[in-house]
DNA sequence: TAATCCCTTGTGGTTTAACACAAGGAGTTT
DNA sequence: AAACTCCTTGTGTTAAACCACAAGGGATTA
């Protein structure tokens, strides 16, 4: 298995870890980046000097320094890094296990693997790497796999999560209506905000709008 | 510098990670243990053959396996090791930049250090290491102190954590009020409650209360 | 076209929360 | 002891949230 794989993690004793994992098992030409934004360099420098990387590891998370990085997150690096080279494998190793989140990766980003740091994380993105780059098909870590499946993932909307989001300012249902009819975003009566959030509490089983922002916050769904 | 040191970590990249680099600048003896059931027996075991650790270094957070652990997380793991053997110097080594943990790790705990990973966590790590072992004084990493520093920390007691908590579970005032009776919990009556919650909106400059239990779950105060 | 369904919105009434005012108790200061 | 402060609690009022009922619009179907 000869390639030639960037890691994008911040977190210098992660980074650490993960290559010397990966020397151990592979020959692979590592190389790796702390900020998204030196990732997208580096990708992009591969496919101008014709030498591109077969596969990105990428964590989710990136510490918001005190320099202002264009690309701040996990999500937009992959949305760039897949722009520039469509057909780049992309891993996600990263410690969130939230089911809208992993899920909405697969469908929305089209990674080709997610793997959630933990006891055996290491042992995990190497399986990874090893199917996705010799098999080409994706994988899904178990612990990452029991997420998805646990207790049917709640669908909520953009406009639903606008309101949740809405509510975790601060703002109070009168005020999110005039918001909405400022923005032009339908429905944008108190009353139909009042619906959506009666059929929420009542899909996440919350007693009151606070436990409803708050499951939602812990399922990943808002912010 | 030798020392016997011990390292509490679950992830395996973050464990793999810290043994690489601490191997490289220290010629200490090194353990790890992925779960604080072990790490505690590892102490222990120490103390017995009279080669006791020096320096343990935690995470916070342990993963929930599917075994049932006695010692849940960081801070229990601390308080049996600190009672086991109380000249043994710990440092934390956590993502965690919640001020109000890190505050309550010093001044309940007992740590002698606290580092954040993140960019730098690794050299903050040996800086720590130096300093509180050389030195014997205790260490705060920048990261950690800017968390620190951010805009007064604000103190709540127990008594108002447990409104925002039961506020997070869906309880309504009035059901608070009737919990607090039932476990005689003073002061009890709705009103009372109500005030708390004026008060801490005010000090949290929050609008409504589901945006001071958003706020409160971000700096750590609740569960 | 009529019938049907789903969504939005309005109305009015009930519950819950927020707030101003004030009485009473406990502890402190003068 | 009187004056004082701080906290708790009650009362009554206003605001916000909740909820049942129903009218109307738009899309789909018979």
């Amino acid at each position: 298995m000869v390639t030639k794989v960037l890691i994008a993690e911040d977190e210098d004793s992660d980074n650490l870890g993960i290559v010397s994992k990966l020397q151990k098992f592979t020959n692979a030409h590592i190389d790796t980046a702390q900020f998204c934004d030196k990732a997208e360099i580096m990708i992009k420098r591969g496919l101008q000097e014709n030498l591109p990387y077969h596969l990105l590891i990428s964590d989710l998370s990136f510490i918001k320094g005190h320099k202002k990085h264009k690309i701040i997150d996990g999500k937009q690096l992959i949305n760039v890094v897949k722009q520039a080279q469509p057909e780049i494998k992309i891993i996600v190793f990263s410690q969130e296990n939230k089911p809208a989140i992993i899920k909405s990766l697969f469908e929305n980003y089209n990674i080709n693997g997610y793997v959630c740091k933990g006891l055996y994380g290491l042992q995990e993105l190497i399986k990874a790497i090893d199917t996705v780059i010799k098999n080409d098909i994706s994988y899904t870590c178990p612990v990452a796999k029991e997420a998805l499946h646990q207790n049917n993932i709640l669908q909520i909307n953009s406009y639903e999560v606008l309101i949740l989001q809405l509510l975790a300012k601060g703002y109070k249902q009168e005020e999110i209506s005039q918001h909405f009819i400022i923005n032009s975003i339908l429905p944008n009566s108190k009353r139909s905000i009042e619906d959506r959030l009666r059929k929420l509490r009542d899909e996440f089983n919350a007693k009151t709008n606070i436990e409803l922002v708050v499951i939602a916050n812990k399922l990943g769904l808002i912010s």
